[in-house]
DNA sequence: GCATGATCATGC
DNA sequence: GCATGATCATGC
């Protein structure tokens, strides 16, 4: 079908009142390029890509930012968004899936029912096709094709998520939107930090950068992993009985919250954890193992994680909230008989080969940064004796804006050194740089197995080097959370 | 006591 | 075999 199709009298090719028709006729896509079927295809200048180019040649109807949803008799609305393959072939979502922008003008006076997000895209048409860079778009194949609606479970969470974000425009705080601020549905930036990508905001003169609402990669990747289970989607998967079982078994995760029932009147999920937890803070990991009948292994890099599995109930080695919320679960320990924390918090080594082609916003470490944390506090007993570590608090965190800017000069420091072949002046904790920058935040600092070596972009190998978040710095973070609870025997 | 480099336990 | 999360060991 070419252009000359959008005339409105055209009969088209689907039922736009049906989506059903609409997903049968986006099918005909599976294992093609957009090319593949409408040899004139080519993407649109300064536009939305992939997805306004679908609904063109495809569809045949002109592209717009209209607030109904695509096909707005079907109540439709259709999102391309790219896959990636990992390392056992199976698919993933390259990005978090980026919906309409935010007018933080109109959406202050809107509830949760009559907000652009709810209105646009409570149903989606999911076209999903293989990244491979390089590639134009119209020349990427589609994988699966489905459409989505949003279970009462994740949608609990997500009003309470857009409940967030419009409590900061209400307030006067849109700038200080950020992604880890929620669970699901994100504000994510859309467009750049400066000039004319600013926007008003109704409750301050203070302009605030451009966000779009989002989802969650963690979230795209679980209606992935549903539809490798999805009966109705099998034909497009093509994959053995024995390849689910195994993609099953590894990726596997059980909620937390199995029911909306589960949920006190007016309490959020953040809310509900905190419920949960409450019981057990004071508690020694020994008490803990005789409560619940598990020798927690103290050694266990991922204890905390294995506690917190067991308070909440959940059998499987992922919890699928935090998978979904793509929530960084990290350990703190206090000293026993001060408030101190002795240690900086390690991540994933520095891929030196990747760094140099990125950019601050699609670094991993801006990625990591921007994600949800939730901080498991423990404390040491003053006898040293590990099975009397107790629990001392846990709680959800996400790294305000301000210090995001700050982590940049780090990070720009850290990339630029990569570029020049210079691997041994990383800055320090108390180099004089990061003094002087105010950069009380996070240091560069070495991280491996013994011996062990990473290829660097100038073809050489080098000990492997991660970026760390300060001890003092976390121990600010963790500082408003203790002390509060009394001690318990 | 703390900053930094080094190493460990685990799991895939 | 090695990536990861967490902690140890050394020296100032």
């Amino acid at each position: 079908m070419s252009a000359s199709n959008i005339d409105s009298n055209t009969k088209l090719p689907y039922n736009p009142k049906s989506a059903q028709s609409i997903l049968d006729y986006g099918e005909k896509l599976l294992g093609h390029s957009l090319r593949d079927l409408h040899p004139d295809a080519k993407i649109f200048k300064g536009k939305g890509g992939l997805g306004d180019s679908v609904e063109y040649y495809h569809y045949g109807y002109e592209p717009n930012t209209k607030p109904e949803p695509d096909f707005a008799e079907a109540g439709l609305e259709l999102k391309c968004t790219p896959l990636r393959v990992l390392g056992d072939n199976s698919m993933a979502s390259k990005e978090r899936l980026v919906l309409n922008i935010i007018n933080y003008i109109e959406e202050a006076d809107k509830s949760f029912e009559t907000s652009s997000f709810w209105h646009k895209n409570k149903f989606l048409l999911l076209m999903f096709y293989l990244h491979q860079s390089g590639v134009d778009p119209v020349d990427m194949l589609f994988k699966l094709i489905r459409t989505w609606k949003f279970p009462e479970e994740d949608l609990k969470i997500i009003r309470d998520d857009w409940n967030k974000i419009h409590a900061l425009i209400t307030g006067g705080k849109a700038e200080e939107l950020s992604e880890g601020l929620t669970f699901y549905l994100a504000a994510c930036m859309k467009g750049s930090k400066s000039g004319e990508d600013m926007r008003k905001q109704p409750y301050s003169n203070t302009l605030a950068q451009q966000r779009a609402y989002s989802l969650k990669q963690g979230y795209i990747n679980k209606i992935i992993l549903l539809s490798y289970l999805d009966a109705n989607l099998k034909h497009q998967l093509n994959l053995s009985e024995k390849r689910v079982k195994s993609l099953q078994k590894k990726y596997s995760s059980e909620n937390i919250v199995k029911s909306v029932k589960a949920y006190k009147k007016g309490e959020t999920f953040e809310e509900l954890i905190e419920r949960k937890m409450k019981p057990y803070y004071g508690k020694t990991i020994g008490q803990l193992s005789r409560k619940f009948g598990i020798q927690f292994n103290i050694f266990k890099k991922d204890v905390a994680c294995d506690v917190c599995r067991a308070i909440f109930g959940v059998k499987t080695k992922k919890i699928q909230e935090f998978e979904n919320a793509e929530i960084s679960l990290k350990t703190v320990t206090l000293e026993a008989e001060r408030d101190y924390v002795v240690q900086s918090m390690s991540f994933p080594y520095i891929r030196f080969v990747d760094i140099v082609n990125q950019t601050w916003e699609d670094s991993d470490w801006f990625k990591t940064l921007n994600s949800k944390f939730f901080f498991v506090v423990f404390r040491k007993s003053p006898d040293g004796k590990a099975n009397k570590t107790k629990l001392e608090k846990a709680f959800f965190w996400n790294m305000p804006l301000s210090d995001l800017t700050i982590a940049e000069f780090l990070w720009n420091d850290t990339k630029k050194k990569v570029q020049d072949g210079d691997f041994s002046h990383f800055l320090t904790k108390t180099s004089k740089e990061n003094i002087e920058k105010g950069n009380n935040i996070c240091h560069v600092r070495p991280h491996g197995t013994k011996g062990q070596k990473v290829p660097t972009p100038q073809g050489t190998n080098e000990q492997p080097k991660c970026f760390w978040l300060n001890n003092d710095y976390i121990l600010e973070i963790v500082k408003p959370h203790i002390n509060k609870n009394e001690e318990t025997k």
